[in-house]
DNA sequence: TATGAATGAGCTTTCATTCAT
DNA sequence: AATGAATGAAAGCTCATTCAT
């Protein structure tokens, strides 16, 4: 019978370009009617599938799709990121990478980034793989690591990186409601923002 | 059978608080369980209702019925921040009182918060009578008028209000993810954070 | 207690005058959005009754109500064709006045009309009172008396009065059609039809 | 899960079979029990389903089954008038034609011929493909051609066919009276009564 | 690798009616 | 004469998932 694919075997060309058009079609479910209405049934209508049996039979069960779906805009915006903040040798320079990384981002990307915030601030789902800390550790690196350096002043790392990490998440909110919002505007103030708040007091 | 009640007579006491209770049964089965799987069988059960008919019965239908979560939990916001910010005299006076006060909120009203924000994340739901602005309208002001009175800096006011938001609703995700943050702390970085992003810069 | 009122005290003025509030809102709603959909809160509704308990309290059940209805709009129907046909001193005089009157008053009272067609040919209720063969009779009747009088020619009666009560009803449905259609020129050529259709063929 | 087929896709044999078993089972309720009562509870139960699951499976929805319900009676009964009416000549011919297979029709075909009234006379219930004057237009056309070649006298044609279709209509109702009724006494009747109404006056 | 078929549980909403003053 | 409150049953529909090829 096999209800499922076998899954110590390792992927096929076939079954991998099935399982990213399947992935593809739930991002932009996600990202244009919400999480709670992103049902096999739509995502299946949108990924033109005859019937949701191919997504049960491409991934275990919801939870692993939608797995699948944070795993890879996450991986992507991390290596859109991690390109731009590789080269910084200041904290502070990092600090501004990253945001400005995150929001360009979020800009290009929106189909994937409301997708992602779409599963984030769903709730009741939990994603084993990543932890709300794990999003925040490169965040409280640098900030910590500006610290050490007497870049930054003191504060409590943690909660500014939450800070750090909630207004980067607002600018796919804020285009919902200014639909004409400029990326490279609100880059500039949160980045003004943040440099002013972590700067050292003389 | 009353279908549901008539709007235009003024409610009987019984019915206030029978209204209430769901009210409030829906609010901790949405902080509880998240806004998705807040079924009216879920609340009826956590109300010890008979059956789902009664919630059917008190609220035209489930639009209604989280409207009247949301209209209450806000309100009751509404009035604790306006209490507290109502006497400050200093735009930068009103903008800690502002933050104190929401903070503080959302640590002692825990389950309220919970909900509003499970509701609010939701998305796909949209309550009629409020609007995205309208939440941040009062701080955009405070901001404005922080401006013309020279004490805070040049900068967007509708991005630094969007920021200030986020960091308020980021304290319950931060004591999702460290139960044992202390709110008063919270409170206090958040308040420098945005006392030294807002100064003006000498 | 007392669920419903006495049913052997005689009606009072006020509960006459509710149960024919009732009665109107019944036929009201019958005739505007089908007998189907209307149920009792929609009744309610329509007659600004706080509860569809009212209904409940002057009617035994939803049978009793419809039954109400049926034979109000029947009485008058009755009553209106009666008046007109009772002059007439030939049969082919009593079918004409018989058509002339039915379709008029399904013109003029297209209301009370839509509601008597809209249960009748709901199907599934049957009304005690009201016998299929009931409608016929006073057709057929005529029909008898005219084949007896040798005005008519000879033709199964049963099946003539069929055919009369089916065209008289096919009047609110042809205007349902060609809303503009006109009373006065569908009774002559229903009238044209029947004087030709029963006449003694030479 | 396929929430419900696709459609551009055939029907599987399987597929077909299922759907014409539950397109009978809706049929014989909607004849026994009107349409009213014509639940997917009792429909599944006729059809011997394990559960209403299956019907939403096969159809969209409930508007999706009765479209199916009415088009296949609508179209065994169109091509049983069809065949009958193809070979006449005449206008009067094609007339007494159409009258007969109509009621032969609902004659042998009770079941089916009930379920389409209880569907047509249900009211609030649209179906797309079938307007009101789409059933009408055979008719007037025969008696339009006919009139214009000289075969029937002048009558205004649409209320004429709306007569015939009403007496066509007439005979399942007068079955329900008269069990015993004889179609073909019935058809005679009927045929008489509009080749009387319909003759050229001398 | 894919698919058609089927399923049980759950959802919100509406129904006419009854309970208790 | 009226009413507010409550109720069980049933409705149509959608959910993710499993069965069987």
């Amino acid at each position: 019978m096999e209800v499922n694919r076998a899954c110590d075997t390792p992927l096929s060309f076939t079954a991998t370009a099935r399982r990213g058009q399947i992935v593809r079609a739930a991002i932009e479910t996600i990202a244009e009617h919400g999480f709670a209405a992103a049902s096999f049934a739509r995502i299946a209508e949108r990924a033109e599938l005859s019937s949701t049996r191919l997504i049960s039979y491409h991934f275990k069960d919801k939870k692993d799709l939608i797995t699948e779906v944070v795993v890879q805009v996450l991986s992507a915006l991390e290596e859109y990121v991690g390109t731009r903040t590789h080269g910084t040798t200041t904290a502070r320079g990092a600090l501004e990478a990253y945001l400005r990384a995150n929001i360009e981002f979020a800009d290009t990307r929106r189909t994937e980034m409301g997708a992602l915030l779409g599963v984030f601030t769903a709730g009741g789902f939990h994603i084993d793989a990543i932890e709300h800390d794990q999003v925040l550790s490169p965040i409280e690196r640098i900030l910590r690591d500006g610290q050490a350096a007497g870049e930054f002043r003191a504060f409590d790392p943690y909660v500014m990186a939450a800070a750090v990490q909630r207004c980067v998440e607002g600018f796919p909110m804020a285009l919902e409601a200014r639909p004409g919002l400029d990326a490279d505007s609100y880059a500039t103030e949160i980045v003004t923002l943040f440099d002013l708040a972590t700067r050292r007091t003389s």
